[in-house]
DNA sequence: AGCGGTAGTGTTATGAAATAACATAACAGA
DNA sequence: TCTGTTATGTTATTTCATAACACTACCGCT
């Protein structure tokens, strides 16, 4: 992912290495487990791309990244692994961006980002959809989804 | 748009006739007029479709539909107005769907919709951003702006 | 072990959405 | 009228996403 600033490295998400990344995965095959689903090679594979990355990636690049000696992937295989990830609440698409996150919460899994314009941070939170919902139900709607996107600059970029 | 749904007759927004129809434009005249911009003809074009339409409409919709004798218009043509409709607050761009919507509201700029999966409809609402700016202003962001995406059913779809 | 269903993958091709780049035209102000 | 600015027309291309179909892996059953 592009950023246009110069101060990237006063931000907070930096991908994971090696240890946070084998926790990160291995707590994702438990949870499959516990869903019995399958958390195989090309779905394992994107989850890590996603968990590496200090920003949101987007679909083709995780296609070029894909292989390990630089061989890409076909679009299918990567969009069915988001699929999954989506799924199973390992990752989440921002609309906006046309671009995937890996999950950075614990239980709730509405999705509601914090989007820096200047340096492409994705900062995801805990959302309180307490009013938009009160507006649904007067509607009569019944909310399978919400997803949330704030633009702006985040703290690093507004200062500078 | 498509439609999955067998009852689409009981729905909210029929998209504008004759009447309400010039309102719509002569009040968009206005408010250009307003902020010293103009509503050129492929803008006025563009609106006017949004505005007849019961539904989100495709970029490639208007595209096809923009010529009065069934001849489409360039990409950029449609897309260019779009860009200023949004601009301008006439129109809002739904992520989740890449369609467009003519605002239905009044004062308030922040988009946020009520999506029905089945009949395809979107209803736009006020919403009230609070809790979210909230967490923002934690964080440190310069909010520029908010949508907000609810997917659901709409009454008429639920209760089928 | 052998069988059959379901879920997942590989592959080719295509479709849908959006923009780059550059030429031309319309308009407002000096 | 000249000149800068804003908008449009046009061609081509890039980016994003999915359809369709053949093949394989895995799971549960008898």
């Amino acid at each position: 992912m592009t950023h246009s600033c110069d101060h990237h490295e006063q931000h907070l998400h930096h991908g994971l290495k090696e240890t946070g990344l084998n926790r990160a995965l291995g707590a994702a095959e438990r949870r499959c487990a516990d869903a019995q689903e399958r958390l195989t090679p090309p779905r394992r594979r994107v989850l890590e791309l996603l968990l590496k990355s200090d920003a949101p990636m987007k679909a083709y690049d995780l296609i070029a990244a894909f292989g390990t000696e630089g061989q890409p992937a076909k679009p299918p295989t990567v969009y069915r692994a988001l699929e999954f990830l989506e799924r199973l609440g390992f990752a989440h698409r921002i609309e906006s961006l046309n671009a995937y996150v890996p999950c950075r919460l614990e239980g709730g899994h509405a999705a509601a980002f914090l989007i820096c314009d200047c340096c492409g941070e994705a900062e995801e939170f805990a959302p309180d959809f307490a009013p938009q919902l009160a507006v649904a139900q007067a509607a009569g709607y019944a909310v399978r989804t919400v997803t949330l996107e704030a633009r702006g600059l985040c703290a690093a970029c507004n200062a500078t």
